[in-house]
RNA sequence: CGGACCGUAGCGCAGCCUGGUAGCGCAUCAGACUGGGGGUCUGGGGGUCGUGGGUUCAAAUCCCGCCGGUCCGACCA
């Protein structure tokens, strides 16, 4: 893409009502822009990012055996009648009404709809398990929107839910979760811990939150240092027995704030790991408390009728790009780890009009795209520094500089955004960088 | 939902207290000089001062309503 031709608004200044380093990256990058409180538009840059996220969420959740579908978002109040939380859900639910005056609502969650869709085709034991989910944008009327897309009234998640005929089964569906979501994390560039979270009336614990450390996350974690070098599972046969993966990763302390309390904690103080997280995850089990009232039945090998056991199992998406923000980023702007980078490389023309840079820019960039490279070709007519100043803040992974001295000589200088390392090397080998890596 | 505050050009702000020609920086446009880390100069465009009402000879400024937004607290992917 060349920059002239593509819309992507940075601002020099931080903007006012941004408080947050991700939020105001975010704006200053020309990610997204605000529509109204709490409610985000994705410009171009940052839907490229949003979309990679998605995808690799996407790759996980299928080879863990999860179904994609996709259920709307606006949905009927009967539904949720039907399951208690029609009044339960309080004002946070945006409830709507159309021409006919039936009541609808714009979902915060799909727990009805997906158990009412189950029931009405799913009636064998043979059937199961199941798991099903979609990426789908969500409303919720938070009191207090704010930190950015961080805590969005709306925002894009992925939510899977798994049907299995007892608990035993929906334990190994948790477990191919937890370990989707372990590798899904780390794709992203990010260290993820597991946290036991409270799983209320049902008990147990089959709950996790996944809690990614960043220097300006919203919650207090405590760990055990030990949990920070766990090796995160690769080539992973989901139909195997997952409990030695799951027991590796929560065989070690770890709570959030409000589970912590300092006299009671098990772990030596020079083992414990005290940082800031954000929650970009949460599974959990949760039995039969949506399939009793939503009559999620079937037939057992026995013959009988039995309710089946569910699971839920939520990203957040578009929070996530504010997570890896937070988690990779410096003084100067975003450092986007290459799994997600909206483009690989950044080819700055340093001098637009001088016939040499020009035709060697050009080259470059056509034999980038021509190995199917995404790149962001800044041919803009600026000043160096000003040109500079905007690849750091948007910060892809590579920037490929072109200038009048070395272009002479056909070299042109390879900077990774990460380490700041740079090197000045000839075309050829530029290219060869950037296409082996 | 309690508390505090803000709406003036695309962004950041001043002007309001004490009513009297709507300003500054950045961005933007034209031209020139420039050219390896947000350069310099000249000239230009862009504003129903959130909105409705009131007070007044006169309202961005004072008063009231409404709308929008932000922050702190309690709550959440």
């Amino acid at each position: 893409m060349r920059m002239s031709r593509y819309f992507l608004p940075t601002l020099k200044e931080n903007p006012a009502e941004a408080q947050i380093i991700s939020h105001r990256l975010m704006l200053r990058a020309g990610l997204i822009r605000q529509s109204s409180a709490g409610i985000y538009s994705w410009l171009p840059f940052g839907y490229r990012a949003l979309k990679k996220i998605e995808t690799i969420i996407r790759e996980e959740q299928d080879a863990s055996g999860a179904q994609e579908m996709l259920m709307p978002t606006i949905q009927s109040a009967d539904l949720w009648r039907k399951s208690g939380r029609y009044d339960d859900y309080g004002k946070e639910m945006l409830r709507i009404q159309d021409r006919h005056e039936r009541e609808m609502l714009y979902g915060p969650t799909n727990e009805e709809l997906i158990t009412d869709i189950f029931a009405n085709d799913i009636k064998s034991y043979k059937d199961l398990p199941k798991n099903l989910y979609h990426i789908q944008w969500k409303f919720r009327d938070e009191v207090r929107p704010r930190f950015g897309v961080m805590r969005g009234r709306e925002f894009l998640m992925k939510d899977a839910y798994s049907f299995d005929l007892d608990q035993d089964g929906a334990r190994r569906s948790y477990n191919k979760m937890f370990v989707a979501y372990l590798r899904t994390f780390a794709r992203l560039g990010l260290k993820a811990i597991p946290l036991r979270a409270n799983t209320g009336p049902i008990g147990g614990d089959m709950s996790h939150e996944f809690i990614i450390l960043a220097e300006t996350g919203e919650s207090q974690v405590y760990c055990h240092k030990a949990l920070l070098e766990v090796p995160t599972p690769e080539n992973v046969d989901y139909d195997s027995d997952l409990e030695p993966l799951i027991h590796d990763w929560t065989m070690y302390y770890a709570a959030a704030d409000e589970m912590h309390d300092a006299t009671k904690c098990p772990v030596k103080p020079e083992d414990l790991v005290t940082a800031r997280g954000i929650e970009v995850g949460h599974i959990f089990y949760f039995g039969t408390k949506y399939s009793e009232p939503m009559g999620a039945k079937v037939a057992s090998p026995d013959g009988n009728t039995v309710t089946v056991h569910m699971g839920s199992y939520g990203i957040g998406v578009s929070r996530l790009v504010a997570a890896v923000i937070e988690a990779s980023h410096d003084e100067v702007g975003i450092i986007w780890p290459e799994s997600i980078a909206p483009f690989q490389i950044s080819l700055i023309n340093l001098k637009p009009g001088d016939a040499t840079c020009d035709q060697l820019c050009s080259d470059l960039y056509h034999r980038i795209q021509q190995n199917n490279i995404d790149v962001l070709y800044d041919d803009r007519d600026e000043r160096a520094g000003a040109k500079f100043a905007d690849m750091d803040l948007i910060g892809l992974p590579w920037q490929i500089i072109v200038g009048p001295r070395g272009a002479k000589e056909g070299k042109v200088e390879v900077k990774k955004r990460a380490s700041g390392a740079r090197s000045e090397v000839s075309f050829d080998v530029a290219l060869n960088q950037i296409i082996a890596k």
